[in-house]
DNA sequence: TTGGCGACATACGGCGCGTATGTCAATTCG
DNA sequence: CGAATTGACATACGCGCCGTATGTCGCCAA
């Protein structure tokens, strides 16, 4: 076996590794997501978990930087599919609301994620999310049509806002029939940051 | 030993023990606390805490539910003080901002509750916050203040950013600083629901 | 007085995590 | 070219912790 087989093989070894936790954190939640079962699943032993990602925390985080990643690259490409930059912002952060509405963003990344590895905002790398709405915010300022606000304060508080609604608008009965409520609530509520309203 | 003494031994016990709960919870995090030091602090073992509170969740709840009544006291008491009703609802959320400062409330009902007892607007009782906040949206909605917006979701996203906003600071290198850019990026988003700026 | 009951304490079983140790192939080096 | 080494994983062990089953002791009712 040559060393990139080999590279190759860790790789697959990674990424079997985090489809099991995906799926297993999603279903049970972290605190009760066996490590045997996890592993298990996925054709292995906590032999190559241990190896790989450190301990259950390490996996938990590798999860929630995939997670991040894909996230934010969806709300990016909602943000350049608008017509003007402010429109742009809310559709991104109408695209994390809908986002943060898939069962495994919530339970891993709302829920469990900063219950274990504490504030979201003190994650390393990860949180792509709230650096991408703070450049956005700091954008709109500089341009003049935000009111001069702290861009990393402001964005914070969108993002919570934006979060838990996808928190609210999933747990609800019917999540269909609340979101519109939640993004017509959120699009006034932003409306705050506007120069002028509009 | 009278019936009314068994009685005030039991409130006693209840009370030692979430004493307890709210220290340990706070300082290891619910996951890492263990209930044998948590009841051997109390002075008790956990026959009591079980047969009090059924198992651990259970006095997670109980913890939960006490620190949720002294919110709301503190945020009404805010919102009383204030010299007009918009002005009223403002103060009340920065009450609630400057409340989970606190690291109690932090770890117990921001971080560990949500992942342990799931999403707060489902909590049965608690979230006293939560009605609160909707019941000063609605009446200033009706009074003509602010924009007909759905009371329910503008008061989840404003809790969201609110509580969002105080975990953000709490978890900063200097809260004490970086409290007012919170609050102010706070007041102007809010002013977003007003009907006429201002 | 005695039987039941309520409030706790104690004892037991099982699970899950982390680590220490073992295995086996691939690479490296004398 | 064979021995030592390294890396990737598997296996084995110990410890702590939770939930429950069982025990104890004082009070109340009949």
């Amino acid at each position: 076996m040559t060393v990139g087989q080999r590279a190759r093989m860790m790789k697959e070894t990674r990424a079997k590794l985090l489809r099991a936790a995906r799926a297993a954190f999603a279903e049970k939640g972290y605190a009760a997501a066996s490590m045997d079962e996890l592993t298990a699943a996925a054709g292995l032993t906590r032999g190559a978990l241990y190896h790989n990602f450190g301990d259950k925390k390490g996996l938990l985080r590798a999860v929630i930087a995939q997670l991040d990643a894909e996230m934010v690259a969806k709300a990016r490409a909602a943000r350049d599919r608008a017509a003007t930059p402010w429109l742009g912002f809310l559709e991104e952060c109408v695209a994390y609301i809908e986002l943060a509405l898939e069962p495994e963003i919530q339970r891993i990344m709302l829920l469990d994620g900063p219950a274990v590895l504490g504030d979201p905002s003190q994650w390393p790398e990860q949180t792509a999310c709230l650096r991408t709405t703070t450049e956005t915010i700091q954008t709109l300022i500089e341009s003049g049509l935000l009111r001069p606000v702290d861009a990393e304060a402001a964005a914070r508080l969108i993002n919570g806002a934006a979060l838990d609604a996808a928190l609210w608008v999933a747990a609800a009965d019917e999540p269909r029939a609340v979101l519109p409520r939640a993004v017509d609530a959120f699009r006034c509520l932003s409306s705050g940051l506007l120069k002028t309203d509009g």
